[in-house]
DNA sequence: ATCATAGGTTGAGTATTCCTGACCCTCGTG
DNA sequence: CACGAGGGTCAGGAATACTCAACCTATGAT
């Protein structure tokens, strides 16, 4: 009989139930209402009666309905129970989400010295910049781009992450004079913008330089560190990035700082090593945060700024 | 959660884990097992671990797969229970399973003269020769054609069913002679095939009617006596049939009996009224029995034979 | 060593299912 | 009358599931 089911108009049938209104189980499965409306349909059809009572402003479940709704509910609760304790099931390998920049930019270019000697190891690009609800029974790490505080983890502040403007060398030299924060305002600006949490703009920036009337005007809003920093490497503009994503392309003159070491904005954000507070981290894991650790030491070594 | 659950592959790894076969879970699942190979490698890349160990001869669950498949199969026999519960409810109506040539050539002409009083009425057209296992809460009748008993329900005889040749007017007038059971040999034979349980062929109607030593191998072989009945009316040979379908073909002249009345084979096989053994039929089903047990009597009396 | 069989795997393509977007409906409210 | 809310459905597209065929390994028979 299981081969018989039809599984998914039962999903969309049990989250509707629960919250008798299709629009709301919708939100709930990711999908539109006419899909639930559909699924819901179909159920029908098979069971040859209907579960609710429809009227123009929404839907009841009917008796039958309701039935249905409780003993297929908790099969899917035991079937969704079940699925949850295998994901969290310990397993080898190491899982790290980190932010996407900070991946592209610092993590991935000293990854190579770290030996995961035969390990599985997962690197999860997440531009969330809260704690991560680790779902998997891997060891887990994050490291996460914020202020912090994080509460409820095992909190490791990694590197502060002062901003400064960039830009091509090219543009520099050829571009308008960009000698003070206000010759700034002849430039197109780049920015990376997050509103939630707001991190640090061009208006905080000028503020804290002492320009606080100088008008600048951002044309281009990126949400990764990444585009903003090939934007400007391309000569599209100048942007206001920090020094942790920037270092290496400033290390090797694809960047260059317009105001040398001047200008830096002592930014509350920052990156952190995130660990969950309870159990033993197993060896893989203490391997890599001793790893990451001389690595944030080395780079500290190089790119006084802390 | 539920919105996450990959029910699909959950669904063919459950299965597979019970007879720790894909080929087995396939034939279940009426699937191939490469199917239920890809729902299963599915279900482990999302979980990130096998569930099985492999070896060229087949597959075993390892300890993670043996949890889950517990769990799992307990969460999906729980949703098989309670659509099963759902299907069985009572609902208004009645569902009626009866051959499909009976159907199409005795059942449906004479429907008409039914009044179901706005109520709904399933015919469903059904291949099989055993007793059915009724599976919606549906007030519910069953007309088979078989030799009986039908243990375990109410069975009510409705109509024997001789067996005889029938062609068409055209073949008889104007085809080899057709005097005697001899002549068939020179005919091209028609037959209605059922290997479970064997039903009446034209060898057993030889030789019931003196004509062991006449060979007559069949040409065409039909599983519905619908498709005999219709080569039959085309002229395209003579075909050994039930008088019960046959009956109105026979009356309207588009067939006929090339040897008249005699010959006709006392077939064990007859058209009986099957109903559940218990409980009190609904009001529906009893106006359906009386009015199907009249017309049973209306075609006895047009048509002796019994 | 070769061949046949069994069970599982996978590439490529097709079939089926599911979903979306847009437009429609009824009902209630202002 | 207009608007909003919630559900229903057509038509088309996206995603998933499946099939078929060819492949693999291991085992047993010759």
């Amino acid at each position: 009989m299981i081969e018989r089911l039809p599984l998914n108009a039962l999903r969309a049938f049990v989250v509707a139930a629960r919250h008798e209104s299709f629009q709301q189980a919708a939100a709930e499965l990711h999908v539109t209402a006419g899909a639930v409306s559909r699924q819901v349909k179909e159920l029908e059809s098979r069971l040859a009666f209907p579960v609710f009572e429809r009227n123009a402003h929404g839907v009841r479940l009917n008796a039958a309905g309701r039935r249905l709704a409780e003993s297929a509910g908790a099969g899917l609760d035991r079937l969704a129970e079940a699925y949850r304790e295998a994901q969290r099931l310990p397993r080898a390998g190491l899982s790290i989400s980190a932010p996407p920049s900070f991946v592209q930019h610092w993590l991935l270019p000293r990854l190579a010295g770290f030996d995961a000697r035969g390990e599985e190891v997962a690197l999860e690009a997440s531009e969330v910049l809260t704690q991560p609800e680790w779902d998997d029974g891997r060891a887990r790490l994050a490291i996460r781009y914020g202020t912090g505080p994080w509460p409820g983890v095992e909190d490791r502040p990694l590197l502060s992450d002062p901003m400064f403007p960039v830009c091509s060398p090219a543009l520099l030299e050829r571009g308008p004079p960009l000698q003070e924060p206000a010759d700034l305002a002849a430039h197109t600006l780049i920015h990376v913008s997050c509103t939630e949490p707001a991190i640090p703009t061009w208006r905080h920036w000028l503020d804290h330089v002492g320009a606080a009337g100088v008008p600048a005007p951002v044309q281009w809003h990126y949400s990764l560190f990444s585009h903003a920093l090939d934007q400007a490497i391309a000569g599209r503009g100048v942007a206001l990035v920090g020094r942790v994503v920037a270092a290496d392309r400033l290390d090797s003159g694809v960047l260059v700082r317009p105001f040398g070491e001047r200008y830096a904005f002592p930014s509350p954000f920052g990156y952190s090593l995130i660990t969950p507070a309870a159990g033993e981290p197993p060896p893989l894991a203490v391997r890599f945060i001793d790893w990451l650790m001389g690595e944030v030491a080395r780079f500290r070594e190089g790119h006084p700024g802390d």
